[in-house]
DNA sequence: TCCTAAGCGAGACGGTACGTCTTGTCTTCCA
DNA sequence: TGGAAGACAAGACGTACCGTCTCGCTTAGGA
């Protein structure tokens, strides 16, 4: 159950690399099902028994570097320790900087708004986890809430990546995490 | 010419119209150009005569709107001062506030990626322009350059818009305004 | 409205031809949808604009052969008299042999059993109408009761011309109304 | 050879029954062969094995039927005497009506016309052979030639069984078998 | 005031992609 | 190791949109 047959996984795979490729050469949303099914060579109706959509092959493409990602992410939540809003960002990037490829293709221009769409939402979560919480009474109007906390780091650490990726990951990823620490702790008085 | 046939001008209001009202009704990328013609009660070819495709709707629908923002963001431009990161957000909050409606359709969730690529687009710009440029050759490793603090603050600004319009503008603009300064500037050092 | 398009009149007879064109080639039932759109030079939307599928054209196609053969049978009809059992053939074969090419096509051993059919229900009823009614408790069971007649000679009517149909026409068109008169009257006492 | 494996006996009875109850229920044209698979729970191959295709399964089918019906027709024939036109359309209702169930499925409304076509074709040929053969030059113009004659006959014959069938069998055998003698041999003349 | 250029609605049309369905072959797995 | 299960390629189906187009009708805005 858990081994499959043995042509299934062979199709997936197929499907997946042709997946990458069209991403990479022409983007997510201008690509079709068709196109996909020429290049990997793959009968109409055997693309639908395994997905039911374009979104859906998107989605289990991206699936496995979600999983990883995820795992990451549980580590780091699982010291218990408040965190710092750039520790997102700082593994997200280096992630990022292992796979190049597969980053390049779900996050970059061409990638749609999926995957990015995702992410974004991951971050929020676990900065909104672990985000000292205001009582809402007392709260000082002049300090930003935890909500709008959480989303600024969330959009700046997507929103870098992106840069990054369609930068063909130009600067080093050390530095780049130095950058993000550095805006996202002392802000541009520097 | 520059006072076109009333029908013009009738057609492409009405199209206007139906338009927005559509964006909010079932999203951007969702909507079909069938669809803007039932609402709006128009012939298939009339549509074509004015507009190439739904994103060119968007798009002109997204001009005026970008006017007035460039007219502001020319305004501080022109003054000729190096600019703060947080006074594009500041602008950009202000104008949103002040025409939620049409906000909500084109920078929402339900609005697509267009508009707000546009207005990401524009704040790096803006924010490029302005920023100290550091002679490559002596770049400090330890400091962000420019094009990076660029990208963050633009993405954090876009991001926290969506953000708020999604969460039906509740928080005060001037908070909000507040907030984005507070964490441009200071960053999570509070 | 009884003037419709041009542009319309034109695509359903290109249709009709194309159609007729196949089932004499290949056959009603091994004809797809799609050789009809690459004989006809005519694109996919455009066919199920006018015919909801094959057996709509079909049918439309044995439109209008149907109603030159109805206006035969109602003005049989209108005649008030009894009619003779021979009398739906003879009309029937006359028509056929002025229409070769379509009886070849529709009701050949080529032509599916649509039209046959609708044929046969045409002549069930029309002899069923003209039959003397005798009374259901009087009936004497050794005298065929009119359902049964209208059966036993609408089938032979049908089956005879299916007969004609694939042989060509090769018997003259009188002597086969002449055979089943013959039959039908004095049957095989000759 | 002649005992076959008992398991493919058994899985082509299953195939049998679960053919017949799907003509039945919705008619041989509309069935599928995933629908026979379905209700025999048989595996694809499995029945590709044992038949090429729906139609050879049909046919299968029909076999029983048709060596018992060829019997009684060679009977018939050995005798060498000139037969009746009405005597294969006696031998047939016989037959049918001591099947009910299996001719209900093969040639009635549901059953297509595959089977109704090999029944037509016996019974013309059988016809044929007994008809007195006229001399071609001869032939007398307003005789009908025995073509015509086996042509009108089987074709009144298996119409008219078609009806019986349709009609839940509600005439009884020995009226219709009288009907259609009557009908045969006196034609309309009562 | 009228008349003529145009805007306009209606919708036919060719394309292209979709997701579904069925067929018959061929590979894998399992007992 | 032979047969059942079912993955697969092929390709038709009917639907949905698209953007182009042809056709008359209506309606400005200049003569």
């Amino acid at each position: 159950m858990a081994e499959q047959d043995r042509r299934i996984r062979r199709t997936r795979k197929t499907l997946h690399e042709a997946f990458i490729a069209l991403v990479l050469d022409k983007g997510y949303e201008n690509m079709t099902v068709q196109d996909i099914l020429d290049r990997a060579d793959i009968g109409r109706s055997t693309f639908y028994v395994h997905y039911r959509d374009k979104e859906a092959l998107l989605t289990a493409t991206f699936d496995s570097m979600r999983e990883q990602l995820e795992a990451d992410f549980a580590h780091m939540n699982s010291a218990g320790l408040p965190i710092e809003v750039d520790r997102p960002a700082a593994l997200l990037f280096d992630h990022a900087y292992r796979n190049q490829r597969v980053y390049r293709a779900l996050c970059g221009k061409q990638g749609g708004t999926v995957v990015t769409g995702h992410l974004h939402g991951f971050i929020v979560q676990l900065l909104s986890n672990h985000l000292p919480q205001q009582h809402p009474d007392t709260e000082p109007c002049n300090t930003p809430p935890p909500e709008v906390v959480a989303e600024f780091y969330a959009a700046a650490t997507v929103g870098l990546l992106a840069w990054w990726i369609d930068n063909d990951f130009h600067r080093a990823p050390t530095h780049l995490t130095n950058d993000f620490r550095q805006l996202a702790t002392h802000g541009t008085q520097s």
